[in-house]
DNA sequence: AAGAGTAGCAACCGCTGTATG
DNA sequence: TCATACAGCGGTTGCTACTCT
């Protein structure tokens, strides 16, 4: 035998909720804490489904969230998320404190995603949209897609790993510990390699002076220049990287002016993709998915995620090209500034929906300033 | 001033995976 | 083992306020 019926729903109110229902129920809820949300309406006087009381609860009455205008930081970190996760909006709300993931979806609905169909990027895919210039660029936004799905497949395994650590701390309001979760930055994975440099280039940002794209730092001892990003009047998001996933596939190739070989991923780190059995390499072209990923992910002795050696070369190598690459691609997606005569979709605009009026520096800075969050936003974030 | 159109957002709906009896 | 409730999630709706004509 099953449970009995959750609630039977003649009766019951829906609809906006008055505060005198808010006050009920904030008032049971401190009390007693919600327990059972199907037998809290009748408990707390409200007629009301249990479900309607939790989404209330959840979305709007909750002391730890914040309401109000988002910041830009938080703007940021939405597009950045949504770029690797997509609509997974509780997954993007584990990475923003304080919003819940109603309010990050309808602020995206309302705001961020026409601001980046304006700007000529598509808000489902985060990539300029088709124009007469394209078709040369399909190789390049499918190897941006290619990483970006393997991004977006280790963003959505530790964002469970997060949901499922806030299973843990799931000890009713308000008597609840405080509590954090473990250490899941997969942006530090980013950072190690950032930070293991040997050859930094002095940059603030992903743009030089002259309108390159470069990494926040450069972590290879090539040449000058190793991943040159064209940059043409082809239209926005003309600019494209260097999809390094080829290094792979052709075991020795002219990059830039530096010349990549094959590189072996060490045992305790497959983060990559599909590894063949004989010498851990990587094999591109493969789908990932969530097996995989889970694969990859290592688990120390306390579940907590085991990050490798960032002074393993073989790590190095394979995570700062992947990285760079993203980045830059990303980046490039990002950053045409939409004056020249081909853009289809006429002027830029910056994300408070003001035209940058052809100021290129003015543009370069602003996305400058987002691309740079991608490293550093989660510095002082309790989930990183 | 008034009606139409639009934007913003709270809340609902329906689906899915998990827990429970 | 199975049926069912629960909880979470993402999509959608509908109400309210605001803007435009």
């Amino acid at each position: 035998m099953g449970r009995s019926p959750c609630c039977d729903k003649v009766g019951l109110k829906k609809g906006t909720w008055t505060a005198e229902e808010d006050q009920k129920l904030l008032t049971y809820i401190e009390r007693h804490g919600h327990g059972s949300w199907r037998a809290l309406p009748s408990k707390a006087g409200l007629q009301r489904c249990g479900k309607s009381c939790r989404l209330r609860w959840t979305n709007y009455l909750r002391p730890d969230i914040k309401r109000g205008k988002f910041s830009l930081q938080e703007e940021q970190t939405i597009i950045q998320l949504h770029a690797l996760l997509g609509n997974r909006w509780s997954a993007i709300a584990a990475h923003l404190p304080k919003r819940t993931d109603n309010e990050i979806k309808n602020y995206w609905n309302t705001h961020l995603k026409k601001r980046l169909t304006k700007m000529g990027i598509d808000p489902a895919t985060h990539k300029p949209k088709t124009n007469a210039f394209g078709c040369s660029q399909q190789k390049d936004a499918a190897n941006l897609s290619h990483m970006a799905q393997w991004e977006s497949a280790r963003l959505e395994a530790e964002a469970r790993l997060v949901r499922e650590s806030k299973l843990l701390s799931s000890i009713p309001y308000p008597t609840k510990p405080s509590f954090q979760p473990p250490c899941l930055d997969i942006l530090k994975v980013w950072q190690a390699t950032w930070t293991t440099t040997k050859n930094v280039t002095s940059t603030n940002g992903f743009f030089t002076s002259n309108g390159n794209l470069q990494s926040p730092n450069s972590t290879l001892n090539f040449s000058d220049n190793m991943f040159p990003v064209p940059r043409t009047n082809a239209g926005f998001g003309a600019n494209v990287a260097i999809p390094v996933m080829e290094y792979v596939e052709n075991s020795k190739q002219q990059v830039g002016s530096g010349t990549m070989t094959k590189q072996t991923v060490p045992n305790s780190w497959k983060p990559l993709g599909k590894l063949n059995q004989h010498d851990h390499q990587v094999e591109v072209g493969e789908r990932m998915d969530m097996e995989v990923m889970d694969n990859a992910i290592q688990l120390d002795d306390n579940d907590n995620i085991e990050y490798p050696n960032p002074d393993d070369a073989g790590y190095i190598a394979e995570n700062s090209l992947r990285h760079q690459s993203f980045m830059e691609g990303f980046a490039s997606i990002l950053s045409d500034d939409g004056n020249n005569s081909t853009s289809p979709n006429g002027p830029c605009y910056n994300l408070d929906n003001s035209s940058c009026g052809g100021d290129l520096e003015d543009n370069r800075k602003y996305w400058n300033n987002i691309l740079d969050n991608v490293v550093t936003f989660t510095s002082g974030s309790p989930i990183f």
